[in-house]
DNA sequence: AGCCTTACTTACTTTTTAGTAACAATCGTG
DNA sequence: CACGATTGTTACTAAAAAGTAAGTAAGGCT
């Protein structure tokens, strides 16, 4: 769905919301990355019990592809059992304020929001029958 | 995964950043916000061609649940073919620089991002074989 | 010898998300 | 009387994301 653009302002694949969103949208990097802030240095089982119903398998490819990234460090301890701890890099604490961003509108508005949309339901049933 | 909570700071699934992603963090939610933020009203078919790749079905998805979440208005001239115009409401609008928030990190730091991507690559290429 | 622990990995299945393409509605125009 | 214009809807399909559950490693403990 494309033609001409009058006023060029086209966001594009490249643009760097769709860049963000594509890499941090999911469900659950932003997530790591606000308990690391909160919380500092944790390893794998304390992350896992303080961010609801993740698995483990999407923990560890969350914190794989954060570690990719380089907004997460990780340190393996060679003891046995293992234990492994990770930690933002300053590139992961820059990302916080905006996610914390994003966080506080949610906080301000999200019952508005889920008022709305009760009262659209709502709307919808009246106009249909 | 959960168990005991030693610190208390568990990121439930009602907490404001899961509620916020869950809503605008899909493909197209934040790209139509910002654009309507850009260009200000906008007809059905303007969205369309300054939003690559979004197809019919899914600018109609997502401009539904924006409308629904108050964030946009939806009005429709009774014509010939028809018309439809959206504009973002005052609760959308103030979305916006929280996305612009975002979009300022990536532009900031995105090249960074692929370079670790790229050399995280390698490094395991090596380990590997 | 068998079980415990932690941090994974793997194979498989389910669920969610998005894409494609055809159709609908309606009036003016050629 | 078929066609074009615009904003959709619908059915179907494909792809991506995520869940489940079992397995692995390695040493300590009983």
């Amino acid at each position: 769905m494309k033609e001409n653009n009058p006023d060029k302002f086209i966001l594009t694949s490249e643009c760097p919301i769709r860049q963000v969103l594509d890499r941090f949208g999911d469900k659950w990097s932003m997530l790591v990355v606000e308990l690391l802030s909160h919380r500092g240095r944790l390893r794998f089982s304390e992350i896992g019990q303080n961010i609801e119903d993740i698995s483990q398998k999407m923990l560890t490819v969350t914190l794989r592809s954060l570690e990719s990234d380089g907004l997460i460090t990780r340190e393996i301890f060679p003891e046995i059992p293992p234990r492994v701890e990770y930690e933002l890099t300053s590139l992961g604490k820059s990302l916080v304020p905006h996610i914390m961003s994003l966080t506080s509108w949610g906080i301000e508005h999200m019952a508005t929001i889920l008022e709305n949309r009760k009262a659209y339901e709502l709307k919808q049933k009246k106009t249909t029958y």
